[in-house]
DNA sequence: GCAAAAAGATGCGCGCACGCAAATTTGCGT
DNA sequence: ACGCAAATTTGCGTGCGCGCATCTTTTTGC
């Protein structure tokens, strides 16, 4: 089984909140979602939705936010563009996404998403790394990405500027070639004397 | 000069609320201390003291994060590494922080200021790099130093394990030596292909 | 000098996040 | 079927971050 009534329950009022939180957005905007709007939407209480989401944000991106990473095989790099192509996400959404401050910023966060699996995959390829270095390549490479999604999500709103921030996959591999050579020195530890 | 009248006072009034919120928590605790008393303390209204810190732990941590990031020459890890090293903290100040996980993790986020001039740093640096690129490189450097302040200030509460976190240049060192590929072939850039 | 303008400080009000404790629901052994 | 223990939900109260309008102080232009 996938876990008891009570584990499945829990997700099914997570999921209807994100849900909510989404659909209330979309359609008034999400300056004018109130808090209470969500969980009544969700028939929970308000506090309710604080157990599951400390900010509104968190909410409404959470749904979008369906990437999950696997490194089954092949360069972590590749399957870290995986992880981001491979996320549901509604022209609208990004639209508004795009065009709030705070939800921009949320949305990138959620490149830390990467930061544990990706530590953990490292340190299962190279038990030779230190781990506080698995650690920091893997919150490197989170970090890389976030700045891609920024560049991604980053509004139009100057029109003299010529602003290409092409589709996100190239984006977030441009942010990541600098640290390619970085994560081929894992496969070749040789020389790594001082 | 060094500015108008304008720019001295308000800078003495950012010290002013620092260094009471870092008296008021040291004296009571940092959870016994309300924004208001804050705001007391330094002469100022509550809202003003909302205008210069969005947060508790901003206001408290302002005050120990002193170092100035200068890439004057040498190879930027020494750089960033000095960045930390230079940082003009108390003891009393860093067990408060250790203690406390609100600030704590506003102390890491502090690893956040390198992101803008070590971005700077590198694009003068080598402007052949893409713009993007750099900026990931800054991020990632910065996401890497993080998680050695975290590693830094997290608490030995499990007197189990052995928590050997060293000196902080030591753990900076540490998590930095993954990306030290990365940076070397910045100088470099002949053999990029794959 | 002086008046207009720019920048900052302040008061007010709203919505929000969260700790705490009581009430409710679920899991499980008997 | 029953009841207890654990997990979850809920209501309440507190402190907080911040937008907005207003008032005060500094700067600027003449």
């Amino acid at each position: 089984m996938t876990g008891g009534l009570r584990e499945r329950k829990k997700q099914a009022t997570r999921e209807a909140l994100s849900a909510a939180a989404l659909r209330l957005a979309l359609e008034r905007g999400p300056e004018n979602v109130r808090v209470d709007d969500i969980a009544e939407a969700a028939g929970v209480s308000p506090r309710t939705y604080n157990n599951y989401f400390s900010s509104r944000e968190q909410a409404i991106v959470a749904g979008l936010h369906t990437g999950q990473f696997a490194a089954v095989d092949g360069p972590l790099s590749e399957a870290v563009v995986r992880f981001y192509t491979h996320a549901g996400r509604s022209p609208e959404a990004l639209a508004m996404i795009t065009g709030n401050a705070a939800l921009r910023a949320c949305y990138a966060d959620t490149a830390t998403t990467l930061e544990a699996p990706l530590a953990e995959a490292i340190a299962e390829r190279h038990p030779g790394v230190d781990p506080l270095a698995a650690q920091a390549l893997a919150a490197a490479v989170a970090a890389a990405a976030r700045v891609a999604l920024r560049q991604w999500l980053r509004p139009t709103t100057t029109p003299g500027l010529v602003v290409v921030s092409g589709s996100l996959p190239d984006l977030v591999r441009t942010a990541l070639s600098p640290l390619q050579p970085a994560l081929d020195a894992l496969d070749a530890p040789a020389d790594q004397a001082s």
